[in-house]
DNA sequence: CTAGGATTTGGACTCTGTCTAACTTCCGGA
DNA sequence: TCCGGAAGTTAGACAGAGTCCAAATCCTAG
């Protein structure tokens, strides 16, 4: 997908089983067109920059919604907010402590084979490689 | 260091820089005698756990004090709170969502060398890997 | 013993996120 | 077209983690 429009938000969204509101599609419309790594808040910020639409609610409803349904991706980095991440492919992070930057280490190479056995009982729900940086003085 | 004593606690803490107070000295102990990684209300609750003893905003200020000084590790895995790990040396870990027990992959051999070139003016402040795995129903 | 810096304290406060009960929207059937 | 119910949205109250601040306490050097 090239180029992301009210419209293929909707079809997107369908394609996830997800029913296409107005709120659904706008808050899908922020996240994907561009593609950054947002938190709630900057969704809501985003959402109702012109006037007022959506509630804190609804913001959250939809983001966990997505979340469940595998269209979006939370990243845990900051311990005081999520991040909601529009590419749920196979990548990883970099994390800019002082700013809170926080970007995709594309071209991924690293040798996760190397794990020890996984405990019995259990599955993999995902891995996750953060690489914190800081500005240097 | 073989065993845990308080009087060891206050040598760790002076060969960080940190002056060895009572609660200090209480606080360091709760983490490093049991080998575990806890929330700073985990914290909390073993060094009150007889008669209170310390206070929400000096666990809070020591927890802060010892990742400053090097003496323990945040681990940032769970959205609503943060894990201190007394380990420091170079082990990642495993995280089981259901039950939000957090334990150390050791034997560690994953090859981060493949990691593309960081971006200019930053340094790496550190590298978490997080397994995530659930029970398999 | 005393003064002053370091440390600790309770409590108010902030912030992210959840919950709830009411309200609105949408849609299918008569 | 009208009705009813299910799905979705809303404001605001609430919960829990963590911070802030001014006052009280605890050293320790002199």
């Amino acid at each position: 997908m090239l180029h992301y429009s009210h419209d293929n938000m909707a079809e997107l969204l369908r394609a996830h089983d997800i029913n296409p509101t107005h709120q659904r599609i706008e808050i899908a419309y922020a996240l994907f067109s561009r593609q950054e790594h947002l938190s709630a808040d900057q969704v809501m910020a985003i959402v109702n920059d012109r006037h007022a639409e959506t509630s804190k609610a609804t913001v959250y409803n939809t983001l966990n919604l997505f979340l469940e349904k595998g269209l979006i991706r939370e990243v845990i980095v900051d311990p005081s907010k999520v991040f909601y991440d529009p590419n749920t492919g196979p990548h990883h992070h970099l994390y800019e402590v002082d700013s809170g930057r926080l970007t995709d280490i594309d071209a991924f190479d690293v040798r996760i084979e190397g794990l020890p056995a996984l405990p019995k009982g259990v599955e993999t729900v995902g891995i996750d490689l953060i690489v914190r940086v800081k500005r240097t003085a």
